[in-house]
RNA sequence: GGCGCCAUAGCCAAGAGGUAAGGCAGAGGUCUGCAAAACCUUUAUUCCCCGGUUCAAAUCCGGGUGGCGCCUCCA
């Protein structure tokens, strides 16, 4: 397979260190309120980045963390009047809850910086130890300017860094450039841990690099993220990674492309921000998965009504499929194929391998999910209730979307409930009104399952029936 | 100011030297008691503009135009 690499800026063959355990590390989110529709970007992409390894076979140990200390976990804190701990452990609940809506299976590991506090330590002295980092008054900071490939991942000059970099006050570093490693308690209600340099908590980038190194090891294979995090965020994980274990820290780095609003960037200043939360309410996760399946991940999207739309209406053409086709499944013949149908699993075949090449080619799922409507158009033009197809060519089928779906974490829905008696009366009494040519009844009988969300479709073969949301 | 990304139909979106995938929406038709779904036909002689390279360019190069992002917490 190859991916994309923002370190090279190159598609590259992905080579394993080690192909019996691939090791990738996500940035997970500071969980200090709801995710965002932009957080759930990452999520979706690199767990399907995930299942598609696992598709092939590959064995992966994948770790995201929470980042559950810092200055938002602490402000937000103060505004509710709780602990960071409670803020905390409420939002990584909330996160599970998301997640699993969007089809995002947990992590290997979830690692929390606060229970990293000793690994974060280790790191932090090395790099004293090493000469790149330097205590002023218990906060210590790295000294960027002594890692001479600083700026390697986002290719920018340190002199142009500098340039903008700025200064806060208050802040005791010696350049512009140094990053907090390690940050000294100011107020009381601060979380705070013993250290060599007194009490105080990580800085932002060294719970990466710590975690990374406890859960996979000093180089890992893949480290993954927002685009936005490359400078700084990765960009310092790298310096401080390297310079604790003089060794390559990730071999490859993805980025995920932002999703926009109106083709602005969202942020709480420009009031277009959305909850996963809030989406969900009108939308399926489902259907919000799709959507960011629908396009390339390093490419920007856009998020609006129109598009949920627009990404419901498809998704539905591939359910109403998968309905189709299990319906057909029960009026099918146990028989062998018969040469046209042979055709069409060899046609299913070129599919699934079309499906294999687009996915190999960096995740390109917009591609994937084409060959999706590809099968769908298969099916729909040459499996139908008046062949009475044999049963192997349908459930080729039907295998093979849910095949396809269980990668890209969509399409497992099935229409397995069974109906109540007061249904299937209503079901007959229907089927008599037509033998009578009563079409007024009949049409009121329709209308009054369609208000119980019952959907019925008059086939060759007889009622067809399925639930709508 | 520095670094980078993007521009393909009404909308969304693949394609990255070999003659424009797919989805949504629209129009007409077939099927149907009517529906629904599905199917058929139709919707880009051309990929922001101008040059260049090449037998061949949406794809490569140069120059524009427009949009966005990073350089400060951010997925």
């Amino acid at each position: 397979m190859r991916i994309y690499n923002t370190l090279t800026r190159q598609k590259q063959e992905f080579v394993p260190i080690d192909k019996n355990e691939i090791k990738i590390y996500a940035c997970g989110p500071t969980v200090y309120n709801y995710i965002h529709i932009g957080n759930a970007r990452p999520l979706i992409i690199f767990d399907t980045l995930r299942r598609y390894m696992e598709y092939r076979g590959m064995n992966v140990k994948f770790v995201q963390n929470f980042t559950d200390v810092d200055d938002k976990m602490i402000n937000r804190a103060r505004e509710e009047k709780t602990t960071v701990k409670e803020l905390g452990d409420r939002f990584i609940a909330e996160y599970f809850s998301d997640a699993r809506a969007l089809g995002v299976h947990a992590a290997t590991i979830h690692p929390k910086a606060t229970e990293n506090i000793d690994a974060i330590i280790d790191v932090i002295k090395k790099l004293e130890d090493n000469g790149y980092a330097y205590n002023v008054d218990g906060d210590v900071y790295f000294a960027a300017k002594k890692f001479n490939e600083y700026g390697k991942l986002s290719k920018q000059p340190l002199e142009d860094l500098e340039a903008g970099a700025r200064i806060e006050v208050g802040e005791k570093k010696r350049d512009p450039m140094d990053f907090a490693l390690w940050k000294k308690q100011k107020e009381e209600d601060e979380p705070a841990w013993e250290s060599p340099w007194g009490m105080g908590r990580p800085g932002w980038h060294i719970e990466c690099s710590a975690m990374v190194n406890k859960y996979l090891g000093e180089t890992i294979d893949i480290h993954a993220g927002g685009q936005d995090l490359i400078f700084p965020h990765h960009e310092n994980e790298i310096a401080q990674s390297e310079c604790a274990n003089n060794k390559p820290f990730a071999n490859y780095w993805m980025h995920n492309g932002y999703i926009n609003v109106d083709n602005r960037k969202m942020s709480k200043s420009l009031g277009n921000f959305f909850t996963v939360r809030d989406v969900l309410k009108k939308y399926d996760g489902e259907t919000v998965r799709f959507f960011m399946l629908s396009a390339h991940y390093r490419n920007p999207i856009n998020f609006s009504d129109t598009l949920m739309e627009q990404a419901k209406s498809g998704l539905e053409r591939i359910y109403t499929c998968i309905d189709n086709l299990e319906f057909l499944l029960k009026n099918s013949d146990l028989r062998p194929l018969s040469s046209e149908e042979e055709e069409y699993v060899n046609r299913l075949n070129v599919l699934k391998q079309k499906f294999i090449d687009a996915m190999d080619d960096d995740l390109n799922t917009a591609d994937a999910i084409s060959v999706v409507f590809d099968i769908v158009y298969a099916s729909n033009t040459s499996l139908s209730a008046e062949n009475k197809n044999a049963r192997e060519a349908v459930e080729k089928t039907l295998e093979l979307i849910r095949e396809i779906g269980s990668v890209l974490g969509l399409f497992q829905k099935t229409n397995d409930r069974s109906l109540d008696a007061e249904v299937e009366a209503l079901i007959s009494e229907r089927a008599e009104a037509r033998n009578a040519k009563d079409w007024a009844r009949a049409d009121a009988i329709r209308d009054k399952l369609k208000e119980m969300n019952i959907e019925l479709k008059d086939t060759p073969m007889g009622v067809k029936w399925s639930y709508k949301e």
